[in-house]
DNA sequence: ACGGCACTCGACAGGGTGTTGACTGCTGTC
DNA sequence: GACAGCAGTCAACACCCTGTCGAGTGCCGT
């Protein structure tokens, strides 16, 4: 049910000393092979033998190390997210020197980062639909990066910069969930989606807007 | 594959005359079937042995009025957009009237429409991961209502009342994808979500700063 | 009275998941 | 240097769900 397992599998960050075991080079062989496969076909046309067989190992051996299928993912996931923290950086901290390329340099970075990991990222808006452990995971990704968004237009509207409205929650969720859904279309090729090379003017154009009812907020005095 | 059916299950809006087939009503029970079922638990939790056995009829015999559990969706969901594209109406032709509110009902109209099926509506955002029928379908669907918006915003540059920008098409985009994504945050309770009551004002205040920059556009002469 | 069609389902084949229990080989211990 | 113990491995099994086939049943027009 969670991801708690024997010891092998998941966790061990404690590096103890043992950790040259042979069972974390099959881990890390399924993990590679869910994301080289996931590049080929959907997330649901991929069998849990398709991943043993792609480790060198058998289906029964597969549960020794994951839970499932999706726990699978959740790593991988896990994984991007921890990524896209790194890029964004401290991005957010530094808004009031020039505004403008501030924001476009948070949506760029998380775009570079997605775009790098685009298979595993539509795998888990997929998945997210069906499994639990997953959304909440993302939940918990998001509810982060919302929270961050407020703090950052809220000192925005502090010192002057972006005009009062919407609460800044509020505005912090609709432009995640618009980046969120954006970003899918264009990666899936699938409907209507903005061109890849536009999308993160598309974006920042709507940030700005949304924040500042303005393309070229001020900088600090 | 496609949803063509021999004769009985789908189609058959030509009335002809003997309508009055038994086999009618059978198809209207496991349209129902599915629609409440889908009120208590999720897509994939659910069986075509569940969805035949709510109609009163054995699995093998479902295959006889639907393809697929798939197709059963499918068929909910053009009722759903065909009522939503009816509750629209000609908001958009009336729209230099009043700008501000008749963007309002737009938003209002659909938000009215998706929260009386939000289950179906779910679903469908699930299964559009897995089911490229649904996704299909739901691509055709968004780039209709994409258009109309696009055609709107451009009447409303020509008009003199939204400064130009953004390319007109990009922009319905990203506020179609930012709805849709908000809504299936709203409905799902999952994760950092707008509140129910607030969602219409929210999303109505960011369509108008990415159209016309301003909260308050002006009406016609 | 009879051919045909709408409709129905028992029974099967196939493919995926998760579990069990027995086996192998290394590693540290007395 | 025998041996307990554990990481690691897999054949075989039980189960569930899907989709199909073929043999019905009852009604309708002719």
């Amino acid at each position: 049910m969670t991801t708690a397992r024997t010891g092998a599998g998941r966790a061990s960050p404690r590096g103890r000393r043992a950790a040259r075991t042979a069972g974390d080079d099959r881990e890390t062989a399924i993990l590679a092979t869910a994301e080289r496969l996931l590049e080929q076909r959907a997330f649901g046309d991929i069998s849990i033998d398709d991943l043993a067989r792609g480790a060198g190992i058998s289906r029964p051996t597969f549960y020794f190390y994951f839970p499932s299928k999706d726990a699978v993912l959740l790593t991988l996931l896990d994984r991007v997210t921890e990524e896209a923290d790194a890029a964004a950086g401290d991005v957010l901290v530094r808004l009031a020197e020039d505004p403008r390329a501030r924001w476009r340099e948070l949506i760029q970075r998380f775009h570079e980062t997605f775009g790098a990991h685009r298979a595993l990222v539509l795998a888990c808006a997929q998945v997210r639909g069906t499994n639990a452990e997953v959304r909440r995971l993302w939940a918990a990704v998001l509810e982060r990066w919302v929270q961050a968004i407020e703090a950052a237009i809220e000192a925005e509207r502090r010192r002057g910069a972006a005009p009062d409205g919407l609460p800044a929650r509020d505005l912090a969720i609709a432009l995640n969930s618009m980046n969120e859904r954006v970003w899918y279309a264009t990666f899936a090729c699938d409907g209507p989606a903005v061109a890849e090379r536009d999308v993160v003017d598309v974006l920042l154009d709507l940030w700005l807007a949304g924040i500042y009812r303005d393309t070229t907020p001020p900088p600090s005095t």
